[in-house]
DNA sequence: AATATATCGATATATTTATATCTATTGAAT
DNA sequence: ATTCAATAGATATAAATATATCGATATATT
């Protein structure tokens, strides 16, 4: 119950990762010039439901006009509000491997706010070197650097085996939130949020989906 | 209406995302030669309530002895078979950029039976180059070469820019199912699967989280 | 052998999420 | 100025998913 302001929303999880695919499209759309977008037009181009768009942005506060349907700048801004992609999120990566050094160099998180401004590893000839103007530190330091520094979310792209070593070093030093890429569960307290970016989820989704298309087919 | 063996159950999106988690752990517990694990352990170790566990595990076919739990070998057997991980599913990449390189030398999804046999790229510089065993061929052969080597699974980690003309290519071809890493929305007849592994989307849940909980320690 | 207990699996309920229906509003066309 | 049509936004319904309850059963203990 929110009694000072207005009235606190949860945001839905489904809802919330739509926004993403919202953010992406308005994105392409404000390049053309366009101004207003209806609901329709953004489900039809997202293959989603009218009335889903609608109640999703009810929730960023966008208000749509009748005949004419939202402006553009004023949800794209309402929506990286709610994501916080206003802000600079700053994090720390663990683990310079490939992965590592992919989500380092992709250059689309600088549309979400989202900045890396320092690696750690454990390996001796990656230390001291600089991949994607971010340079690579001893783990030694990860602890006590997320305290200097004050970072609040930190990536770890390090193998299995040691994934919940290196999150229980981000815990020590304050960390508020992990971005996890290894195919583990990882035990943190509760007021740290864990989220796992577990590319089998996906994998398993799609090749069941075709295992049972495939299935169908010989029917 | 299934009339022909046994009942067709569909699995439900959220139990094919625990799927893999499920599998991960049963793979961490086979090494220390455990025989029996019970919901509870699983659900405990995972963060999740044991009856979904159990409701979950139920789908796989798997059942359990009371008082032990489950057959380890067994349920990770049959959870690999839903997924259509006890098979190899070969694929074609296109676009071996950072992100590109970092998926072909993801070493875990070997365990996934997954396996990219062949990356195509644009840029001659790459064309002939060989990275993790695997060679960069010159997109314009994409197309038959899905055909003649009779692939059905997709991964494009192109820039967002050329994303749907790389799809189109694959459709074209005669592929059955893309794994997008792209963050665009690709257009596809209604036979190709998509399934996108958006990683907006996991950031955006992680960000939206992390804002609301510093918003919450002000108050 | 008898008993106690952990755990499964079935059934029932609650919660969350998606979809449908309807009214009001506003811009554009006549 | 009046009418028409598109679209928002509210309300209502349906579908999907998660959680709770409970009896049955097999193992371990006494």
């Amino acid at each position: 119950m929110e009694h000072l302001g207005k009235t606190l929303k949860v945001i839905p999880e489904p809802t919330l990762r739509r926004f993403p695919k919202y953010i992406q499209l308005l994105k392409r759309l404000r390049n053309e010039n366009i101004r207003y977008i209806s609901s329709i037009t953004i489900a039809d181009k997202l293959d989603l439901d009218s009335i889903q768009v609608r109640k999703d942005l009810a929730l960023t506060g966008a208000i749509g006009k009748p005949k004419l349907g939202f402006d553009l700048d004023e949800l794209n801004q309402a929506l990286l509000h709610i994501l916080n992609w206003d802000n600079i999120n700053n994090a720390f990566l663990v683990g310079a491997g490939s992965l590592g050094n992919a989500i380092m160099g992709y250059k689309n998180f600088t549309s979400y706010g989202f900045s890396i401004i320092a690696a750690f590893d454990n390996d001796a000839a990656k230390i001291g070197s600089i991949i994607n103007n971010i340079e690579i530190l001893p783990i030694e330091k990860l602890t006590d650097m997320i305290g200097i520094m004050n970072i609040n979310i930190g990536v770890i792209t390090t193998p299995v085996e040691t994934a919940q070593q290196t999150a229980n070093l981000m815990i020590d030093g304050g960390i508020k939130a992990i971005w996890n890429f290894a195919p583990v569960h990882l035990k943190a307290p509760e007021e740290v949020i864990i989220e796992n970016a577990n590319l089998s989820q996906s994998l398993g989704l799609l090749t069941y989906k075709l295992a049972e298309k495939l299935k169908s087919n010989l029917r």
